[in-house]
RNA sequence: GGCGCGGUGGCAGAGUGGUUAUGCAGCGGACUGCAACUCCGUGUACGCCGGUUCGAUUCCGACCCGCGCCUCCA
């Protein structure tokens, strides 16, 4: 098996290699906390969980790392309207981020850096490039990135750096040499939010504290640096530009990008306002429901989120719960003993194609036929198949939950409905059935359904489940 | 305008140079008191036009359409 990447810097799907045999060094650009987390958060976060996830169930030692901006400019900005000191908006962001994380089964990464926390590392990493000629302080105190020093800018994203120029728009009072150049460190006026630096109080710029985070923590170079559809430019040829000037070295070897997700076919972006925060979402939708949309397309792809999607997506996963149903106390198998599968091939095949999810479920939802046929015939084996099934969903993350539990909320996140009231409904429903007093019991049956409860009868008595 | 991505059956969404994706919905059958669940069967799908080829949805070229980035946004 090869493992097949992705690669946004040459365009094309290439097989992975590592720099160190066996390790996987993974940088993730994470959240600006200065609001709650949205869907496209929301995609990113899944996305490079169901990859380390993958990659670990491969035998990859991967080291996941996961920055938070807690410094700049949006945020400063809106503690200012909320008339509190950014360090409380930032800490009551995090703490959201982690619980919006939590709800998703997203696992913490194993390192998640803040910018506040590498403030010295910003300014060894500027003083570099000051003193290396890649950046100069200018008249106003403001540190830039000289960006006709780097002549290879533009190679992420596919630009000309001599038609960025041409396109770039002069701003009056302009302290920049180069309209293409970026801010490294930025300084801070009169009580202003800062730290003293060689060029005077202030904060860093966007950019700078991803390289410099990155750098400390995983190396000069590394294997894989990850993000949302929108940062290749310019955020991480930034990154490029400020870390290969600094280092002299190759920053990063593969680039990966999720797609966007759109909504009811519109771009979803601030301006728009038409994006939906996770906390919003999981009101409606169980989180697993969520999760299973999000890898339900492949992680490159535009994902469309609307309420049609969202139903369907829940309507898939229940397949898969109403053929674990019987099987809630068979525990998930070992990879190790499913080697020989041949749906187990069939998934990893298509997760080492630069981590194909959609056609994983593909393969998982065979495997659910063989297992719907089994049940009848061979229960043990059926049950073998399903720890199997629960193995391939643990990968990427799902069929986690308790079956029942699942089918009886209709994957909506939380349901009041009185349980004992349906289970009583049943229970005379059964007596009636007893008596042949069909009219009753089918009128029981109509009753419920009117709640959007289905009942399934059985040899071994009536279930019930919200449609 | 520059760069890039995509147009697949009713919908969602993979993939492939010749053989079933998968899921949801639909239809027929089995099962059922009736249902549901499940199983079996079923649908002349690959934007348009050329080219390469024994053969293209799959490769190449042109065209039409949609989308993204180029500006804060994951």
């Amino acid at each position: 098996m090869t493992l097949k990447i992705y690669n946004t810097l040459k365009r094309e799907k290439e097989v992975f290699r590592p720099i160190h045999e066996g390790k996987i060094d993974l940088y993730v650009c994470g959240i600006t906390v200065y609001d709650y987390c949205h869907i496209g958060h929301a995609r990113v976060l899944l996305a490079f969980d169901a990859i380390t996830r993958y990659l670990r169930s491969q035998g990859w030692d991967v080291t996941y790392v996961r920055n938070i901006t807690d410094i700049d400019d949006r945020i400063l900005v809106r503690a200012g309207e909320n008339g509190e000191p950014y360090t409380e908006l930032t800490a009551r962001m995090i703490a959201a981020m982690h619980e919006d994380e939590r709800a998703l089964g997203v696992l913490p990464p194993d390192h998640e850096p803040r910018a506040t926390g590498h403030i010295d590392d910003i300014i060894a990493m500027v003083s570099n490039l000051v003193n290396n000629h890649y950046a100069y302080r200018a008249d106003n105190g403001d540190v830039y990135y000289r960006v006709k020093r780097f002549p290879e800018y533009g190679k992420l994203s596919n630009k000309n750096p001599d038609e960025l120029l041409s396109g770039a728009r002069i701003e009056p009072g302009e302290v920049k040499e180069d309209p293409r150049d970026f801010a490294l460190w930025k300084a801070a006026g009169e009580g202003d939010v800062g730290w003293e630096s060689p060029w005077g109080r202030g904060r860093p710029g966007w950019h700078i504290e991803c390289s410099a985070m990155s750098t400390c923590l995983l190396g000069e170079t590394f294997d894989i640096h990850g993000g949302g559809p929108d940062l290749p430019f310019p955020h991480h040829e930034n990154e490029i530009a400020q870390s290969e000037a600094a280092t002299g070295k190759t920053f990063v070897h593969y680039w990966m990008h999720a797609g966007a997700v759109r909504v009811d076919d519109e771009k979803m972006s601030k301006s728009l306002n038409n994006f939906f925060t996770i906390r919003e979402v999981l009101k409606t939708y169980h989180p697993e429901v969520v999760r299973y949309f999000l890898l339900s397309s492949h992680y490159r792809s535009p994902i469309n989120y609307s309420e049609a999607n969202l139903i369907e997506a829940r309507q898939g996963l229940e397949r898969f719960y109403q053929a674990l149903r019987d099987y809630s106390e068979v525990p998930p198998a070992a990879l190790g003993d499913i080697k020989g599968s041949a749906y187990y091939r069939r998934f990893v095949e298509a997760m080492d194609d630069d981590f194909n999810t959609r056609e994983a479920f593909s393969a998982m939802y065979d495997l659910v036929r063989e297992l719907n046929t089994q049940a009848r015939e061979d229960r043990e084996q059926a049950a073998v198949l399903a720890a199997e099934l629960k193995a391939l969903g643990a990968v990427l993350g799902v069929l986690e939950s308790d079956p029942v539990a699942f089918l009886q909320n209709g994957g909506v996140a939380e349901q009041g409905d009185a349980d004992e009231d349906v289970e009583a409904l049943i229970a005379e429903r059964e007596t009636a059935k007893q008596n042949k007093d069909y009219a009753r019991a089918d009128g029981i049956r109509e009753e419920l359904k009117a709640r959007g409860i289905v009942l399934e009868d059985s040899r071994e008595g009536t279930r019930w489940r919200r449609a």
